[in-house]
DNA sequence: GTTTATTTGTTCGTATGTATT
DNA sequence: AAATACATACGAACAAATAAA
């Protein structure tokens, strides 16, 4: 583990041990270095990425600050993760069931352009179809268009847990696009769902993306509103 | 404007410009450096910014990207902002009818907890109820507690416009942890919003923040979902 | 109200380590 | 194995914002 790092989990410690609280100053970065015998600029560098988790907040001429948090598990604090992710650090269970698996031909025109069908000819591309349980009861229904690529040999069964682990054997994943709506369900996702037809839905369309910036996934998921919202702490940027 | 920000302005520039496109590699950092003629340290602060910023992508060893996005506009690539600043962004009208605003008292316990009332004896707050309009048609009903110490002397006619540009002229405001669920219409809302009962809405509560760390206010607000989604860009911090 | 001390912000130069191709 | 590119780390100095004397 880097210095910086070493540096920024024993300031995390010390936040979570209510050494320092929310509100309060921590100490100047020439004291910190002294302290832990580094540079100031390895110290920045540990604020800087607790600033990044959403640990922090500094303000200049001033000082570091904790941020204030709710007890509750937020999702955004964690960063892009998954729904098994999420549930383990909610330390619930997850079940996840495969309706289908298979070749998706022809390509829709809204998904050929996200994933970049239109730059590569013969491009293959497959959908998933998950519905996954939470706690054993049906939370969310999700489409997945995934490049061939990224998945070849993989049968149905291999899809039953984590698909961010599964990918990160192969890729590595940097990002995704996530765009959140409310619509209500229809007779389809009602049976799935174990609701009725006029209940609110979150629908939830992102586009997730490797390092180098190019597509993996194209996933429409369907989430019960009465079980699921999403978290996120937005941060005003002075630009 | 600091170096490393005109460097990051000029690396902006030649994306939007399409001298760096998607998924193409930049530069290392050594030639920028040279090329700007700066020390490396501040070609990686303007790099660093610039993926903040969700423009950029890293790869260790391999170079620096330029992330894909779609053209729609996208409230999450700007952090945090108000709904007057969003609309701007977008090059669309909006309008700001004040419902209601006066004291709040008593103080629901939620709220008195989340904006600190128990820690401190006295504290007073104000209710501010706002109707929206986006394009001259009612978008979101929003129901604001504000800490009365920001917002002492100011009437009702003076938030028609932006809150955030109010209340940033008296304190700095730093992050809101925010949380968007799915709900339905009732009637009450259905006659502010121009729709009927059922139609799904997105509910987002959020709270406000200054940059150390105190709270300025607690908000709840309800939107049309045929007339808005939430659109973030979501990162796998390897931690 | 001005000065002074404190604290964060910026920038350089330099060296070495690690990951990828 | 070598070249390239990013990652980490140190020391030093000055600037800017804030708060207290």
């Amino acid at each position: 583990m880097a210095k910086f790092e070493e540096v920024a989990d024993a300031l995390s410690h010390r936040v979570r041990d209510g050494i320092y609280t929310t509100s309060q100053r921590l100490p100047s970065e020439y004291d910190l270095a002294k302290e832990f015998g580094v540079s100031r600029l390895t110290v920045r560098k540990a604020i800087d990425l607790l600033i990044r988790k959403q640990l922090l907040v500094k303000s200049p001429g001033k000082g570091t600050y904790v941020m204030s948090y709710s007890d509750k598990v937020e999702s955004g604090r964690m960063g892009l993760q998954g729904f098994t992710e999420a549930a383990k650090a909610y330390g619930k269970e997850s079940r996840t069931e495969v309706l289908s698996f298979g070749s998706l031909d022809p390509i829709p025109e809204e998904i050929g352009r996200v994933l970049g069908c239109d730059q590569q000819v013969h491009k293959t591309v497959d959908l998933l179809v998950r519905r996954r349980f939470w706690d054993e009861e049906p939370m969310t229904v999700e489409h997945v268009a995934i490049c061939h690529e990224y998945i070849d040999g993989l049968k149905a069964k291999d899809f039953e847990g984590s698909l961010f682990a599964l990918l990160e054997k192969r890729v590595a994943i940097a990002y995704s696009h996530q765009e959140v709506e409310a619509v209500l369900m229809d007779p389809d996702l009602a049976a799935l769902l174990d609701g009725k037809k006029g209940d609110p839905l979150l629908l939830v369309h992102s586009v997730t993306y490797t390092a180098d910036a190019k597509p993996i996934l194209y996933d429409i998921s369907y989430y019960r509103a009465d079980k699921y919202s999403f978290k996120s702490t937005l941060t005003r940027d002075h630009v």
